[in-house]
DNA sequence: TCACTGCATGGCT
DNA sequence: AAGCCATGCAGTG
């Protein structure tokens, strides 16, 4: 401490007898930007106001309030918060000059009053239920730079000592700033004066509910917004109305000089940190672009949507863009959501200068918490605690990814995490869904003249709330505890308008549908390091967010992805898919076993479509069976009834009577199963669908996912089908094939060569559809380059490197071939056709495959892993074919690949000779066909 | 070889 | 066109 005093015995007060005390209080902040410590007589006397009173009777400056005619001291730093200057001179007591601000008219003069109310005064005259974030006993929290935080309650105010102008700017690290390191402030620079009327209208004042005040809030600023305030806007904002309303607005801008200047740290520019929270209702007004916004410190950036429905809505345009204006309505619900500035928070947030904020002022909307009233009254549970949704992120495969960085929106982070102003920042105390802890370290790192925030370590976190790319992570502030919550949200939720988007939380702010979801950890996945999202992803309704660079939307689409509701992700089991896959019109599937297991095989793309059955009765009439999406119920349709995407009891306008979930099912579930067990084609799925009644929900979405993505057609036509999916960033959501219902990478069983599973299966069976295909392709081939023979009989053939090349053939040397890409595609193998089996997956089938990419060459592990699956498919199938198949039904495709009906290696090398491709093979045999089932399923029709 | 760290890159708003 | 930010990637241990 610089002062003199500093070397008394201890307490500050030179007046004061106490040589040692036993401990010291925190007094008034000093010129040099610490802080006045006094003993505890004295400081009590300070925080209750009578400290002028008990040590500067005798001094000069007393005066007498113009309104009660209270005796008041304003000649010295201590009481210079306690006084407020008259317009037309005179000097009045705070509690006058508090209720006169209330109860005035025009309530602009007064704000700067309260900027110098003491803290014992504000505390009281202002009730204050404060809201007030993070000025928690932690000192982290401490860390927060909260404009609410002046305004804490009494319970946060012994967590700290009291609060006096500086002191809070030190907490947060400003006395730094004070001490003269405080770089420029654009908005202190550049500000410029509003016209008041423009800034308060005083019915703001007058019907704020008791809340607004009670949150600290002080009307229509929010939470959030508040929090937003940096310590130097609002230094910045309080001098404003400090020379306002000293009507010298000129002499700001020595003010600030004041501010900056620890040296000349005046009382005065001591006051610019005492924003005061009513004051905060004078910034609706501020246009938007206006830099001097950012004087406004007390004006919150953001405001709750509720606000605009409240006698406070008196925000701009941007009041009226609240994402679900109905979702919110508890007056503290703050968020960025009404878009009023928030250039204030950010301009000299950090002690950075910020650059062009103009148009910037305001939180994307991607980031605008939607939380709905519900979901903070179940945050908030019986406790008196306040909610304040801060913002919320859709996590993204690197969030989520291993590398235990969330990438924070810079004006999320500048705006609700404390100022950081080294890379290294400091760490941050956030409570999870379940009440735990966790510390995270809040860091930027520089970038491109700005920065980059990001949470670290929050892969702990982000585990145990099972998290996963897509997922949405909230983060909102449970007053007046001032705890930090990460809140979360599953993609596969409803959005909030459904009310469904978050839950009821477990006491601590956190939602619970998140929990729900998670209930079981063992359905959840963990993000791979690729970014790979587990498929279990429950619920249908995901927005994925995808791989930037590969990804055709960006950052458009994540909007898209919250805005459409369409969205699904794919949840079924493999089986299920199946079950789903239909043989196109006219076509007979043929029924194949492999390994025990039927499946069909489809010359042409089969059909995806709901999980209908079409059986005929015994008058020859044919109908449908379709399965409500709700209730499960089976419900017969006429056979050429087209399906929705999404089919439930209610659509039924075919039989009324069973047009409810309500109504009885017309068959029992033996006889469903009897019909389904008696239909041939796609029994395994059907026959378990009516088994598992249960699972049926499941299932349906699943169905739903298929459904849609057949009836939006193909891919790219529509946001969502042409949106990749994390788990395999070239297929889309809704995506049957065997990369995408496969479990990501780690998870799930390990396929074996002798792995019966059903992805195994299906590339078994898969493969042999290609081998059909294939065969039938060279046959052809072989024919048209018979007659190109015959045709240059005296010349030898050309290679054809166009052509395909003989199963037989070696074709390593094939190129590509756009006549031909189920062939062509074969060629990138070669170079690991020999390899022995050695899979580096260690078994694993690599989703990581890029089918679309014909030009491309599977990673070898790729293709080794799928050449096994090859080798034991036809090995396989060979095997059944003999045991099941009579000689005259033997497969062409088997004569050719296994001419020596040798097994193991022996089949193996076979297969290797075999141009059936490697990894893309996979994508080759399945993703079209996804795609041809999206675009031969566009009615759902399946029978 | 892997995990971690910090910065760079570039698509997108 | 500046800035944001998802992601890549080199360096390091």
């Amino acid at each position: 401490m610089s002062s003199s005093s500093s070397v008394n015995s201890g307490c500050f007060n030179p007046d004061c007898k106490e040589v040692k005390p036993e401990r010291l209080r925190k007094g008034w902040r000093l010129r040099n930007g610490e802080v006045a410590e006094l003993c505890d007589r004295c400081g009590s006397a300070y925080e209750e106001g009578r400290y002028c009173e008990t040590f500067h009777s005798d001094a000069a400056g007393w005066r007498n309030c113009e309104s009660c005619g209270k005796r008041v001291h304003c000649g010295c730093i201590v009481s210079f918060h306690a006084v407020a200057l008259l317009d037309a001179g005179g000097v009045e007591c705070m509690a006058c000059a508090n209720k006169n601000f209330i109860m005035a008219p025009n309530p602009v003069w007064p704000s700067p009053l309260f900027l110098h109310l003491p803290l014992p005064d504000r505390l009281k005259d202002l009730s204050v239920k404060n809201w007030n974030p993070f000025a928690g006993p932690s000192a982290v929290a401490t860390q927060w730079r909260q404009a609410p935080n002046l305004w804490n309650a009494a319970t946060v105010q012994t967590e700290l000592h009291p609060r006096m102008p500086y002191e809070i700017d030190r907490l947060n690290g400003i006395d730094k700033l004070i001490s003269g390191e405080r770089p420029p402030a654009p908005g202190m620079e550049k500000m410029k004066s509003v016209d008041q009327s423009e800034r308060v209208t005083s019915s703001n004042h007058k019907t704020l509910p008791p809340e607004r005040f009670a949150n600290g809030n002080a009307g229509i600023d929010t939470a959030p917004a508040s929090n937003a305030f940096h310590r130097e806007e609002m230094a910045v904002d309080g001098l404003q109305h400090s020379r306002r309303f000293a009507g010298d607005k000129e002499s700001i801008e020595p003010k600030k000089g004041v501010i900056a200047e620890p040296g000349r740290n005046t009382p005065a520019a001591g006051i610019n940190y005492e924003a005061h929270p009513n004051v905060n209702m004078s910034v609706q007004s501020i246009p938007k672009d206006d830099k001097s916004s950012s004087h406004v410190g007390f004006g919150l950036p953001y405001a709750s949507p509720n606000e605009t429905n409240g006698p406070t809505k008196v925000f701009g345009p941007q009041a009226q863009r609240q994402t679900p204006p109905s979702a919110i309505t508890k007056p503290f619900l703050a968020g960025p959501h009404n878009g009023v500035e928030s250039t204030a928070e950010t301009l000299v947030r950090n002690g950075r200068p910020r650059g062009d904020t103009r148009g910037r002022h305001h939180l994307l909307p991607r980031y605008w918490p939607r939380i709905t009233d519900q979901e903070l009254q179940q945050i908030s549970g019986d406790s008196n605690s306040v909610i304040t949704p801060l913002f919320e992120k859709m996590l993204s495969a690197s969030d989520a990814g291993r590398i235990g960085r969330l990438v924070l929106p810079k004006k999320c982070a500048e705006a609700y995490f404390p100022s950081i102003s080294q890379p290294e920042g400091l760490p941050l105390k956030v409570q999870d869904a379940r009440g735990k802890e966790w510390v995270f370290q809040f860091r930027f790192w520089p970038n491109n003249n700005s920065r980059m925030y990001v949470l670290e370590g929050v892969t702990p976190c982000i585990q145990s709330m099972q998290l996963q790319a897509g997922d949405t992570v909230t983060f909102s502030r449970i007053d007046p505890e001032g705890k930090l919550v990460m809140g979360f949200r599953k993609a596969s939720n409803a959005p909030p308008s459904d009310q469904e988007m978050q839950t009821p939380k477990s006491g601590n702010g956190v939602p619970k549908n998140g929990e729900v979801n998670s209930a079981d950890p063992s359905v959840w996945s963990k993000v791979d390091k690729s970014g790979y999202i587990a498929k279990e992803v429950s619920g249908a309704k995901a927005s994925l967010p995808t791989k930037r660079k590969s990804s055709t939307l960006g950052s458009k689409s994540k909007r898209l992805r919250i805005e459409n509701e369409d969205l699904i992700e794919l949840k079924i089991t493999w089986e299920e898919a199946q079950g789903l896959l239909r043989p196109p019109p006219n076509h007979f599937p043929n029924i194949v076993m492999i390994e025990g297991h039927e499946f069909e095989e489809y010359g042409e793309a089969p059909v995806l479509g709901k999980p209908t059955f079409c059986p005929t009765n015994q008058v020859g009439e044919k109908f449908k069976w379709v399965q409500c999406e709700d209730c499960s119920k089976w419900r017969k349709l006429p056979f050429d009834e087209l399906l929705p995407s999404r089919w439930t009891c209610s659509n039924n306008s075919w039989d009324p009577k069973r047009s409810t979930c309500s109504a009885a099912q017309e068959l029992t579930t033996e006889q469903l199963e009897d019909l389904l067990s008696s239909k041939s084609t796609a029994a395994p799925k059907k026959t378990k669908a009516a088994k598992q009644v249960t699972e049926t929900v499941e299932a349906s979405e699943g169905l739903d996912t298929l459904a849609n993505l057949a009836i939006l057609g193909e891919g790219e036509a529509l946001p969502s089908s042409s949106q990749a999916t994390t788990k395999h960033p070239r297929h889309r959501p809704g995506c049957s094939c065997i990369v995408c219902i496969q479990p990501p990478s780690g998870k799930g069983p390990k396929h074996k060569p002798t792995c019966t599973c059903n992805v195994c299966l299906t590339v078994k069976r898969r493969f042999r559809t290609l081998m059909l295909r294939r065969e039938k392709r060279q046959s052809e081939k072989e024919a048209e380059t018979a007659r190109k023979k015959q045709q240059v009989l005296s010349q030898p053939p050309e290679p054809e490197q166009e052509d395909d090349p003989p199963l037989s053939s070696n074709t390593s040397n094939s190129s590509s071939n756009p006549k031909h890409p189920l062939v062509t595609e074969t060629v990138d193998e070669d170079p690991y056709r020999k390899r022995p089996f050695s899979s580096p997956l260690k078994g694993q089938i690599d989703l990581n495959i890029q089918p679309e990419r014909e030009d491309e060459t599977s990673p070898a592990s790729d293709s080794c892993s799928i050449m096994r699956l090859f080798h034991d498919a036809t090995e396989r199938y060979l095997r059944e074919q003999r045991l099941s198949s009579s000689a005259s039904d033997r497969d062409p495709i088997i004569d050719q690949i296994a001419p020596g009906g040798g097994g193991g290696e022996a089949m193996g090398e076979e297969l290797d000779g075999v141009p059936c491709g490697s990894g893309h093979l996979d994508g080759d045999m399945d993703h079209p066909v996804t795609l041809s089932m999206s675009m031969s399923a566009s009615t759902s029709a399946t029978c």
